[in-house]
DNA sequence: TTCCCTCTTTGCGCTAGCACAAAGAACAAA
DNA sequence: TTTGTTCTTTGTGCTAGCGCAAAGAGGGAA
Protein backbone atom coordinates (compact mmCIF):
# COMPACT_ATOMS: atom_id res chain seq x y z
CA UNK A 1 0.00 0.00 0.00
CA UNK A 2 2.76 2.35 -0.47
CA UNK A 3 1.56 4.45 -3.06
CA UNK A 4 -1.19 5.26 -0.33
CA UNK A 5 0.85 5.95 2.55
CA UNK A 6 1.22 9.88 2.83
CA UNK A 7 -1.63 10.90 1.19
CA UNK A 8 -4.15 8.81 -0.34
CA UNK A 9 -6.88 11.20 -0.38
CA UNK A 10 -4.56 13.22 -3.33
CA UNK A 11 -4.50 10.01 -5.30
CA UNK A 12 -7.80 9.05 -5.27
CA UNK A 13 -9.98 12.77 -5.67
CA UNK A 14 -9.39 13.13 -9.45
CA UNK A 15 -10.68 9.65 -9.98
CA UNK A 16 -13.99 9.80 -11.00
CA UNK A 17 -15.92 6.81 -8.96
CA UNK A 18 -14.34 9.33 -6.05
CA UNK A 19 -16.55 12.14 -6.79
CA UNK A 20 -17.50 14.38 -4.81
CA UNK A 21 -16.49 12.59 -1.34
CA UNK A 22 -15.06 14.05 1.36
CA UNK A 23 -11.00 13.88 2.19
CA UNK A 24 -12.48 12.33 5.35
CA UNK A 25 -14.41 9.48 3.72
CA UNK A 26 -11.82 8.68 0.90
CA UNK A 27 -9.20 8.58 4.25
CA UNK A 28 -11.60 5.58 5.13
CA UNK A 29 -12.24 4.29 1.72
CA UNK A 30 -8.78 3.84 1.07
CA UNK A 31 -7.81 2.38 3.78
CA UNK A 32 -9.37 -0.97 3.13
CA UNK A 33 -8.50 -0.98 -0.74
CA UNK A 34 -5.24 -2.77 -1.53
CA UNK A 35 -2.53 -1.61 -3.89
CA UNK A 36 -0.43 -3.51 -6.02
CA UNK A 37 1.97 -3.11 -9.17
CA UNK A 38 2.32 -5.76 -11.94
CA UNK A 39 4.55 -6.08 -14.78
CA UNK A 40 3.56 -5.89 -18.84
CA UNK A 41 1.83 -8.62 -20.42
CA UNK A 42 0.73 -10.25 -16.97
CA UNK A 43 -3.13 -11.73 -16.78
CA UNK A 44 -4.87 -9.36 -13.84
CA UNK A 45 -7.60 -12.18 -13.97
CA UNK A 46 -9.03 -14.80 -16.67
CA UNK A 47 -12.74 -14.75 -18.47
CA UNK A 48 -14.63 -17.66 -16.19
CA UNK A 49 -12.45 -16.62 -12.98
CA UNK A 50 -14.73 -16.45 -10.31
CA UNK A 51 -15.36 -13.04 -9.36
CA UNK A 52 -14.20 -11.39 -6.46
CA UNK A 53 -11.61 -7.89 -6.80
CA UNK A 54 -13.08 -4.82 -7.27
CA UNK A 55 -10.76 -2.48 -9.32
CA UNK A 56 -9.54 0.90 -10.46
CA UNK A 57 -6.59 1.55 -12.42
CA UNK A 58 -3.97 4.05 -11.02
CA UNK A 59 -1.32 3.96 -13.42
CA UNK A 60 -0.67 1.93 -16.79
CA UNK A 61 -3.24 0.33 -19.43
CA UNK A 62 -5.25 -2.88 -19.07
CA UNK A 63 -6.52 -4.90 -21.66
CA UNK A 64 -9.95 -6.66 -21.68
CA UNK A 65 -10.66 -9.07 -24.25
CA UNK A 66 -13.18 -12.29 -24.88
CA UNK A 67 -12.97 -15.14 -25.99
CA UNK A 68 -15.71 -16.42 -28.34
CA UNK A 69 -16.77 -20.32 -28.08
CA UNK A 70 -15.08 -21.15 -31.16
CA UNK A 71 -11.52 -19.23 -29.64
CA UNK A 72 -11.89 -15.90 -31.71
CA UNK A 73 -10.74 -13.42 -29.62
CA UNK A 74 -11.46 -9.63 -29.57
CA UNK A 75 -10.54 -6.59 -27.67
CA UNK A 76 -13.38 -4.98 -25.98
CA UNK A 77 -11.74 -2.37 -24.82
CA UNK A 78 -8.52 -0.64 -23.14
CA UNK A 79 -8.46 0.29 -19.67
CA UNK A 80 -6.92 3.82 -18.59
CA UNK A 81 -6.13 5.32 -15.48
CA UNK A 82 -8.73 6.22 -13.20
CA UNK A 83 -11.02 3.95 -14.32
CA UNK A 84 -13.11 0.66 -12.94
CA UNK A 85 -13.36 -2.11 -13.87
CA UNK A 86 -14.43 -5.70 -13.08
CA UNK A 87 -17.32 -3.37 -11.78
CA UNK A 88 -19.80 -5.68 -13.92
CA UNK A 89 -18.59 -9.03 -12.46
CA UNK A 90 -18.75 -7.91 -8.77
CA UNK A 91 -21.82 -6.54 -8.29
CA UNK A 92 -23.53 -9.54 -10.61
CA UNK A 93 -21.77 -11.83 -8.41
CA UNK A 94 -20.85 -14.36 -12.08
CA UNK A 95 -17.52 -14.90 -12.84
CA UNK A 96 -15.83 -12.72 -14.79
CA UNK A 97 -16.81 -11.91 -18.74
CA UNK A 98 -13.67 -10.51 -19.81
CA UNK A 99 -9.89 -11.09 -19.26
CA UNK A 100 -7.62 -8.53 -18.32
CA UNK A 101 -3.83 -8.09 -19.51
CA UNK A 102 -1.82 -5.63 -18.44
CA UNK A 103 -0.62 -3.83 -21.57
CA UNK A 104 2.43 -2.11 -19.50
CA UNK A 105 3.74 -1.65 -15.95
CA UNK A 106 0.41 -0.98 -14.38
CA UNK A 107 -0.37 0.34 -10.81
CA UNK A 108 -3.95 -0.98 -9.21
CA UNK A 109 -6.27 -0.59 -6.83
CA UNK A 110 -9.21 -3.53 -5.71
CA UNK A 111 -11.65 -4.22 -3.20
CA UNK A 112 -12.91 -7.19 -2.25
CA UNK A 113 -16.57 -7.39 -3.19
CA UNK A 114 -18.28 -7.47 -0.34
CA UNK A 115 -16.12 -4.78 1.55
CA UNK A 116 -17.11 -2.21 -1.96
CA UNK A 117 -20.88 -3.48 -1.07
CA UNK A 118 -20.69 -2.15 2.06
CA UNK A 119 -18.85 0.67 1.44
CA UNK A 120 -21.54 1.81 -1.29
CA UNK A 121 -24.13 1.38 1.30
CA UNK A 122 -22.19 3.78 3.37
CA UNK A 123 -21.15 5.99 1.00
CA UNK A 124 -24.39 6.18 -1.68
CA UNK A 125 -22.35 8.80 -3.78
CA UNK A 126 -20.19 5.69 -4.48
CA UNK A 127 -22.98 4.02 -5.94
CA UNK A 128 -23.74 6.88 -8.05
CA UNK A 129 -20.79 7.43 -9.72
CA UNK A 130 -20.57 4.00 -10.34
CA UNK A 131 -23.74 4.18 -11.97
CA UNK A 132 -22.68 7.02 -14.08
CA UNK A 133 -19.40 5.03 -15.40
CA UNK A 134 -21.92 2.14 -16.28
CA UNK A 135 -24.10 4.45 -18.05
CA UNK A 136 -21.33 5.62 -20.08
CA UNK A 137 -19.81 2.33 -20.74
CA UNK A 138 -23.49 1.69 -21.97
CA UNK A 139 -23.52 4.32 -23.99
CA UNK A 140 -19.96 3.23 -25.34
CA UNK A 141 -21.29 0.21 -26.37
CA UNK A 142 -24.62 0.82 -27.87
CA UNK A 143 -22.36 2.84 -30.11
CA UNK A 144 -20.11 0.62 -31.11
CA UNK A 145 -22.74 -1.68 -31.67
CA UNK A 146 -24.74 0.82 -34.10
CA UNK A 147 -21.59 1.42 -35.85
CA UNK A 148 -20.45 -2.11 -36.18
CA UNK A 149 -23.94 -3.09 -37.48
CA UNK A 150 -24.26 -0.33 -39.93
CA UNK A 151 -20.86 0.85 -40.84
CA UNK A 152 -18.40 -0.62 -43.37
CA UNK A 153 -15.07 -1.55 -42.03
CA UNK A 154 -12.65 1.42 -43.32
CA UNK A 155 -14.91 3.38 -41.25
CA UNK A 156 -14.79 1.18 -38.08
CA UNK A 157 -11.13 1.11 -38.21
CA UNK A 158 -10.58 4.87 -38.45
CA UNK A 159 -12.80 5.35 -35.21
CA UNK A 160 -10.78 3.05 -33.60
CA UNK A 161 -7.96 4.92 -34.39
CA UNK A 162 -9.01 8.14 -33.02
CA UNK A 163 -10.71 6.89 -30.35
CA UNK A 164 -7.24 5.31 -29.23
CA UNK A 165 -5.27 8.29 -30.27
CA UNK A 166 -7.79 10.40 -27.45
CA UNK A 167 -6.87 7.81 -24.66
CA UNK A 168 -3.16 7.07 -25.10
CA UNK A 169 -2.44 9.53 -27.85
CA UNK A 170 0.89 11.78 -27.47
CA UNK A 171 1.23 14.81 -29.42
CA UNK A 172 5.03 14.71 -31.48
CA UNK A 173 5.82 17.05 -34.72
CA UNK A 174 4.34 14.68 -37.22
CA UNK A 175 1.43 13.92 -35.69
CA UNK A 176 -0.15 11.87 -32.90
CA UNK A 177 1.18 8.84 -32.06
CA UNK A 178 -0.34 6.07 -30.50
CA UNK A 179 1.41 5.04 -27.48
CA UNK A 180 0.83 1.44 -26.63
CA UNK A 181 1.94 -1.54 -28.91
CA UNK A 182 -0.68 -2.27 -31.43
CA UNK A 183 -0.31 -4.97 -33.70
CA UNK A 184 -2.85 -5.40 -37.07
CA UNK A 185 -4.19 -8.17 -35.61
CA UNK A 186 -5.31 -5.94 -31.97
CA UNK A 187 -6.33 -3.80 -34.26
CA UNK A 188 -8.95 -6.39 -36.41
CA UNK A 189 -9.91 -7.43 -32.82
CA UNK A 190 -10.95 -3.86 -31.93
CA UNK A 191 -12.93 -3.97 -35.02
CA UNK A 192 -14.37 -7.28 -35.87
CA UNK A 193 -12.44 -7.61 -38.68
CA UNK A 194 -9.02 -9.69 -40.10
CA UNK A 195 -5.72 -8.55 -39.63
CA UNK A 196 -5.62 -8.59 -43.25
CA UNK A 197 -7.83 -6.21 -44.04
CA UNK A 198 -6.49 -3.83 -41.28
CA UNK A 199 -3.11 -4.33 -43.05
CA UNK A 200 -4.40 -3.38 -46.43
CA UNK A 201 -6.41 -0.41 -45.44
CA UNK A 202 -3.39 1.11 -43.39
CA UNK A 203 -0.94 0.58 -46.60
CA UNK A 204 -3.21 2.60 -48.53
CA UNK A 205 -3.81 5.57 -46.22
CA UNK A 206 0.10 5.15 -45.48
CA UNK A 207 0.19 5.79 -49.27
CA UNK A 208 -2.64 8.82 -49.01
CA UNK A 209 -0.68 9.89 -46.09
CA UNK A 210 -2.83 9.75 -43.99
CA UNK A 211 -0.93 7.86 -41.40
CA UNK A 212 2.82 6.13 -40.87
CA UNK A 213 2.88 2.70 -39.59
CA UNK A 214 5.79 0.31 -38.41
CA UNK A 215 5.38 -2.51 -36.34
CA UNK A 216 2.84 -2.67 -34.07
CA UNK A 217 3.09 1.04 -33.77
CA UNK A 218 0.89 3.64 -35.81
CA UNK A 219 1.17 7.67 -36.03
CA UNK A 220 -1.92 9.76 -36.90
CA UNK A 221 -0.73 12.12 -39.47
CA UNK A 222 -3.67 13.68 -40.75
CA UNK A 223 -6.22 13.16 -37.61
CA UNK A 224 -8.89 15.71 -40.09
CA UNK A 225 -8.86 13.35 -42.81
CA UNK A 226 -8.92 10.30 -40.59
CA UNK A 227 -12.16 12.36 -39.30
CA UNK A 228 -13.68 12.38 -42.43
CA UNK A 229 -13.39 9.23 -43.05
CA UNK A 230 -14.87 8.33 -39.53
CA UNK A 231 -17.72 10.80 -39.91
CA UNK A 232 -18.29 11.59 -43.37
CA UNK A 233 -22.32 11.25 -44.00
CA UNK A 234 -22.06 11.60 -48.19
CA UNK A 235 -21.21 8.22 -48.16
CA UNK B 1 -51.32 7.41 -9.86
CA UNK B 2 -54.04 5.44 -9.78
CA UNK B 3 -52.44 2.40 -10.00
CA UNK B 4 -50.52 3.10 -6.83
CA UNK B 5 -53.14 4.15 -4.85
CA UNK B 6 -54.60 1.20 -2.23
CA UNK B 7 -51.29 -0.71 -2.52
CA UNK B 8 -47.89 0.32 -3.70
CA UNK B 9 -45.99 -2.01 -2.36
CA UNK B 10 -47.31 -5.08 -4.11
CA UNK B 11 -46.76 -3.02 -7.27
CA UNK B 12 -43.19 -2.48 -6.99
CA UNK B 13 -42.13 -5.50 -4.53
CA UNK B 14 -41.16 -8.12 -7.53
CA UNK B 15 -39.76 -5.60 -9.85
CA UNK B 16 -35.70 -5.88 -9.77
CA UNK B 17 -34.68 -2.11 -9.13
CA UNK B 18 -36.43 -2.74 -5.72
CA UNK B 19 -35.15 -5.75 -4.46
CA UNK B 20 -33.85 -5.49 -0.75
CA UNK B 21 -35.84 -2.43 -0.04
CA UNK B 22 -38.66 -2.58 3.46
CA UNK B 23 -42.48 -1.64 2.74
CA UNK B 24 -42.06 1.05 4.43
CA UNK B 25 -39.08 2.67 2.35
CA UNK B 26 -41.19 1.32 -0.72
CA UNK B 27 -44.12 3.74 -0.07
CA UNK B 28 -41.90 6.77 0.19
CA UNK B 29 -40.16 5.64 -2.94
CA UNK B 30 -43.78 5.10 -4.66
CA UNK B 31 -44.85 7.99 -2.88
CA UNK B 32 -42.94 10.41 -5.25
CA UNK B 33 -43.46 8.55 -8.42
CA UNK B 34 -45.73 9.79 -11.34
CA UNK B 35 -47.65 6.99 -12.68
CA UNK B 36 -49.11 7.37 -16.56
CA UNK B 37 -50.41 5.05 -19.24
CA UNK B 38 -50.07 5.21 -22.82
CA UNK B 39 -51.64 4.00 -26.18
CA UNK B 40 -49.47 1.70 -28.41
CA UNK B 41 -47.23 3.42 -30.76
CA UNK B 42 -46.86 6.29 -29.07
CA UNK B 43 -43.23 8.15 -28.56
CA UNK B 44 -42.41 8.72 -24.78
CA UNK B 45 -39.07 10.80 -25.36
CA UNK B 46 -36.98 11.38 -28.58
CA UNK B 47 -33.54 10.64 -29.33
CA UNK B 48 -32.08 14.37 -28.14
CA UNK B 49 -34.41 15.49 -26.32
CA UNK B 50 -33.24 16.69 -22.56
CA UNK B 51 -33.81 13.72 -19.91
CA UNK B 52 -35.61 14.50 -17.01
CA UNK B 53 -37.14 11.32 -16.42
CA UNK B 54 -36.37 7.96 -15.16
CA UNK B 55 -38.46 5.05 -16.19
CA UNK B 56 -39.99 1.63 -14.93
CA UNK B 57 -42.06 -0.18 -17.02
CA UNK B 58 -45.02 -1.41 -15.05
CA UNK B 59 -46.85 -3.16 -18.05
CA UNK B 60 -46.47 -3.33 -21.55
CA UNK B 61 -43.29 -3.26 -24.37
CA UNK B 62 -41.34 -0.31 -24.86
CA UNK B 63 -38.91 -0.32 -27.58
CA UNK B 64 -35.70 1.58 -27.66
CA UNK B 65 -33.91 2.33 -31.21
CA UNK B 66 -31.16 4.59 -31.90
CA UNK B 67 -30.99 7.01 -35.41
CA UNK B 68 -28.01 6.40 -36.96
CA UNK B 69 -26.57 10.16 -38.59
CA UNK B 70 -27.01 9.25 -42.12
CA UNK B 71 -30.85 8.18 -41.32
CA UNK B 72 -30.63 4.18 -40.61
CA UNK B 73 -32.19 3.03 -38.08
CA UNK B 74 -31.56 0.12 -35.54
CA UNK B 75 -33.66 -1.02 -33.09
CA UNK B 76 -30.93 -1.53 -29.25
CA UNK B 77 -33.93 -2.88 -27.37
CA UNK B 78 -37.25 -4.02 -26.32
CA UNK B 79 -37.96 -3.37 -22.64
CA UNK B 80 -40.15 -5.85 -20.87
CA UNK B 81 -42.44 -5.20 -17.70
CA UNK B 82 -40.25 -4.46 -14.46
CA UNK B 83 -37.57 -3.01 -16.21
CA UNK B 84 -35.70 0.40 -15.58
CA UNK B 85 -34.94 2.75 -18.82
CA UNK B 86 -33.84 6.20 -19.75
CA UNK B 87 -31.17 5.72 -16.46
CA UNK B 88 -28.12 6.18 -18.61
CA UNK B 89 -29.46 9.79 -19.88
CA UNK B 90 -30.95 10.72 -16.20
CA UNK B 91 -27.78 9.90 -14.22
CA UNK B 92 -25.14 11.23 -16.82
CA UNK B 93 -27.46 14.47 -17.33
CA UNK B 94 -26.87 13.75 -21.30
CA UNK B 95 -29.58 13.94 -23.34
CA UNK B 96 -32.18 10.67 -24.27
CA UNK B 97 -29.38 8.78 -26.39
CA UNK B 98 -32.47 6.87 -27.75
CA UNK B 99 -35.99 7.38 -28.72
CA UNK B 100 -38.60 5.16 -26.28
CA UNK B 101 -41.87 4.06 -28.52
CA UNK B 102 -44.40 2.16 -26.65
CA UNK B 103 -45.40 -1.40 -28.63
CA UNK B 104 -48.91 -2.09 -26.94
CA UNK B 105 -50.89 -0.41 -24.24
CA UNK B 106 -48.32 0.41 -21.77
CA UNK B 107 -48.14 1.78 -18.14
CA UNK B 108 -45.32 3.80 -16.52
CA UNK B 109 -43.61 5.04 -13.50
CA UNK B 110 -41.67 7.66 -13.79
CA UNK B 111 -39.19 9.81 -11.37
CA UNK B 112 -37.84 13.24 -11.64
CA UNK B 113 -34.12 12.69 -12.00
CA UNK B 114 -32.89 14.68 -9.19
CA UNK B 115 -35.42 13.22 -7.05
CA UNK B 116 -34.45 9.61 -8.09
CA UNK B 117 -30.80 11.24 -6.96
CA UNK B 118 -32.20 12.38 -3.73
CA UNK B 119 -33.82 8.67 -3.26
CA UNK B 120 -30.56 6.66 -4.06
CA UNK B 121 -28.75 8.70 -1.26
CA UNK B 122 -31.26 7.79 0.64
CA UNK B 123 -31.89 4.46 0.12
CA UNK B 124 -28.37 2.98 -1.23
CA UNK B 125 -29.69 -0.26 -2.09
CA UNK B 126 -31.51 1.80 -4.54
CA UNK B 127 -28.28 3.00 -6.56
CA UNK B 128 -26.58 -1.30 -6.03
CA UNK B 129 -30.25 -2.10 -8.13
CA UNK B 130 -29.18 0.13 -10.60
CA UNK B 131 -25.98 -1.10 -10.52
CA UNK B 132 -26.89 -4.56 -11.30
CA UNK B 133 -29.03 -3.54 -13.27
CA UNK B 134 -27.01 -1.50 -15.62
CA UNK B 135 -24.22 -4.16 -15.23
CA UNK B 136 -26.72 -7.02 -16.87
CA UNK B 137 -27.29 -4.43 -19.53
CA UNK B 138 -23.56 -4.11 -20.55
CA UNK B 139 -22.98 -7.33 -20.37
CA UNK B 140 -25.77 -8.36 -23.37
CA UNK B 141 -24.67 -4.91 -25.32
CA UNK B 142 -20.79 -6.65 -24.68
CA UNK B 143 -22.37 -9.81 -26.27
CA UNK B 144 -24.39 -8.62 -28.68
CA UNK B 145 -21.20 -6.66 -29.94
CA UNK B 146 -19.24 -9.99 -30.70
CA UNK B 147 -21.88 -11.30 -31.90
CA UNK B 148 -21.97 -9.01 -34.35
CA UNK B 149 -18.21 -8.70 -35.00
CA UNK B 150 -17.70 -12.58 -34.96
CA UNK B 151 -20.63 -14.10 -36.34
CA UNK B 152 -22.74 -14.16 -39.68
CA UNK B 153 -26.77 -13.05 -40.33
CA UNK B 154 -27.94 -16.28 -40.08
CA UNK B 155 -26.71 -16.78 -36.63
CA UNK B 156 -27.81 -13.03 -35.45
CA UNK B 157 -31.07 -13.41 -36.62
CA UNK B 158 -31.79 -17.07 -35.05
CA UNK B 159 -30.47 -15.47 -31.23
CA UNK B 160 -32.53 -12.39 -32.13
CA UNK B 161 -35.44 -14.35 -32.55
CA UNK B 162 -34.65 -17.02 -29.48
CA UNK B 163 -33.65 -13.59 -27.56
CA UNK B 164 -37.29 -12.47 -28.16
CA UNK B 165 -39.03 -15.68 -27.61
CA UNK B 166 -37.70 -15.50 -24.21
CA UNK B 167 -38.76 -12.12 -23.58
CA UNK B 168 -42.44 -12.13 -25.23
CA UNK B 169 -43.00 -15.81 -26.57
CA UNK B 170 -46.22 -17.20 -26.17
CA UNK B 171 -46.27 -20.81 -26.07
CA UNK B 172 -48.96 -22.43 -28.24
CA UNK B 173 -49.49 -26.06 -29.38
CA UNK B 174 -47.49 -25.52 -32.17
CA UNK B 175 -44.67 -23.36 -30.77
CA UNK B 176 -43.46 -20.71 -29.66
CA UNK B 177 -45.52 -17.22 -30.95
CA UNK B 178 -43.74 -14.12 -30.62
CA UNK B 179 -46.28 -12.32 -29.21
CA UNK B 180 -45.57 -8.43 -30.92
CA UNK B 181 -46.11 -6.99 -34.03
CA UNK B 182 -42.55 -7.82 -36.04
CA UNK B 183 -41.84 -6.86 -39.25
CA UNK B 184 -39.02 -7.70 -40.85
CA UNK B 185 -37.64 -4.66 -40.90
CA UNK B 186 -37.46 -4.61 -37.41
CA UNK B 187 -35.95 -8.09 -37.30
CA UNK B 188 -33.10 -6.37 -39.61
CA UNK B 189 -32.50 -3.63 -37.37
CA UNK B 190 -32.01 -5.59 -34.33
CA UNK B 191 -29.24 -8.00 -35.82
CA UNK B 192 -27.88 -5.20 -38.30
CA UNK B 193 -28.92 -6.63 -41.75
CA UNK B 194 -31.12 -5.69 -44.51
CA UNK B 195 -34.80 -6.50 -44.63
CA UNK B 196 -34.16 -8.72 -48.00
CA UNK B 197 -31.48 -10.78 -45.97
CA UNK B 198 -34.13 -11.43 -43.19
CA UNK B 199 -36.96 -11.84 -45.66
CA UNK B 200 -34.74 -14.65 -47.52
CA UNK B 201 -33.45 -16.59 -44.24
CA UNK B 202 -37.34 -16.90 -42.79
CA UNK B 203 -38.07 -18.45 -46.17
CA UNK B 204 -35.72 -21.00 -46.15
CA UNK B 205 -36.41 -21.95 -42.61
CA UNK B 206 -40.13 -21.57 -43.31
CA UNK B 207 -39.46 -24.38 -45.74
CA UNK B 208 -36.91 -26.33 -42.93
CA UNK B 209 -39.87 -26.07 -41.21
CA UNK B 210 -38.25 -24.35 -38.45
CA UNK B 211 -40.23 -21.39 -38.26
CA UNK B 212 -43.82 -20.28 -39.35
CA UNK B 213 -44.32 -16.63 -40.11
CA UNK B 214 -46.75 -14.23 -41.71
CA UNK B 215 -46.88 -10.55 -41.70
CA UNK B 216 -45.19 -8.80 -38.78
CA UNK B 217 -45.52 -12.45 -36.91
CA UNK B 218 -43.34 -15.08 -36.23
CA UNK B 219 -43.97 -18.56 -34.75
CA UNK B 220 -40.96 -20.63 -33.48
CA UNK B 221 -42.12 -24.34 -34.51
CA UNK B 222 -38.58 -25.81 -33.45
CA UNK B 223 -36.53 -24.27 -30.96
CA UNK B 224 -34.41 -26.79 -30.69
CA UNK B 225 -32.72 -26.53 -34.10
CA UNK B 226 -32.97 -22.62 -34.08
CA UNK B 227 -30.71 -22.64 -30.73
CA UNK B 228 -28.42 -25.45 -32.90
CA UNK B 229 -27.91 -22.87 -35.83
CA UNK B 230 -27.61 -20.06 -33.01
CA UNK B 231 -24.89 -22.00 -31.14
CA UNK B 232 -23.59 -24.43 -33.01
CA UNK B 233 -19.95 -24.24 -33.05
CA UNK B 234 -18.81 -26.23 -35.72
CA UNK B 235 -19.69 -23.56 -38.21
C1' DT C 1 -65.95 -4.17 -53.86
C1' DT C 2 -62.38 -1.25 -54.81
C1' DC C 3 -58.46 1.38 -53.58
C1' DC C 4 -54.48 2.29 -51.00
C1' DC C 5 -50.87 1.38 -48.08
C1' DT C 6 -47.70 -1.32 -45.92
C1' DC C 7 -45.29 -5.50 -45.66
C1' DT C 8 -43.13 -9.40 -48.01
C1' DT C 9 -40.94 -12.23 -51.49
C1' DT C 10 -37.77 -13.21 -55.10
C1' DG C 11 -34.60 -12.52 -59.02
C1' DC C 12 -30.26 -10.58 -60.32
C1' DG C 13 -25.91 -8.29 -60.44
C1' DC C 14 -22.23 -6.74 -57.79
C1' DT C 15 -18.67 -5.84 -54.39
C1' DA C 16 -16.67 -5.56 -49.75
C1' DG C 17 -14.13 -8.06 -47.39
C1' DC C 18 -12.90 -12.95 -45.96
C1' DA C 19 -9.65 -16.93 -46.34
C1' DC C 20 -5.57 -18.93 -47.62
C1' DA C 21 -0.86 -18.83 -49.17
C1' DA C 22 3.50 -17.23 -49.46
C1' DA C 23 7.05 -13.99 -49.08
C1' DG C 24 9.22 -10.15 -46.74
C1' DA C 25 10.77 -7.48 -42.55
C1' DA C 26 11.79 -6.50 -37.81
C1' DC C 27 13.36 -8.11 -33.58
C1' DA C 28 15.44 -11.19 -30.07
C1' DA C 29 18.23 -14.75 -28.57
C1' DA C 30 22.19 -17.48 -28.98
C1' DT D 1 25.99 -13.78 -37.69
C1' DT D 2 22.69 -17.06 -37.78
C1' DT D 3 18.30 -18.75 -36.64
C1' DG D 4 13.78 -18.64 -35.04
C1' DT D 5 9.71 -16.09 -34.03
C1' DT D 6 6.45 -12.84 -34.63
C1' DC D 7 4.43 -9.33 -37.28
C1' DT D 8 3.26 -7.44 -41.83
C1' DT D 9 2.29 -7.15 -46.70
C1' DT D 10 0.30 -8.53 -50.91
C1' DG D 11 -1.71 -11.58 -54.57
C1' DT D 12 -5.63 -14.45 -55.76
C1' DG D 13 -10.04 -16.52 -55.64
C1' DC D 14 -14.44 -16.71 -53.71
C1' DT D 15 -18.88 -15.88 -51.46
C1' DA D 16 -22.05 -13.84 -48.10
C1' DG D 17 -24.93 -10.66 -48.21
C1' DC D 18 -26.11 -5.90 -49.98
C1' DG D 19 -28.93 -2.99 -53.06
C1' DC D 20 -32.27 -2.37 -56.43
C1' DA D 21 -36.36 -3.51 -58.89
C1' DA D 22 -40.58 -5.38 -59.46
C1' DA D 23 -44.24 -8.20 -58.41
C1' DG D 24 -47.28 -10.34 -54.87
C1' DA D 25 -50.26 -10.31 -50.72
C1' DG D 26 -52.68 -9.03 -46.68
C1' DG D 27 -55.60 -5.58 -44.30
C1' DG D 28 -58.10 -1.38 -43.43
C1' DA D 29 -61.12 2.34 -44.99
C1' DA D 30 -64.94 3.93 -47.41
Amino acid sequence: MAILAGNPTHLLAPIGFFHQLSFQDLDEIASTATHREYDKNTYLFHQGDQARRFCVLVKGKVKLTQLTEDGQQIILRYVSPGEAFAVVAVLSKIPYPVTATTVNQVSLLTWEDQVMLDLMKKYPQLAINSLRILAGRIQEFQDRFREQATERVERRIARALLRLASQTGRKLDRGILIDIALTRQDLAEMTGTTLYTVSRTLSQWEKDGLVSSQREQVTILAPHQLVVIAEDMSK
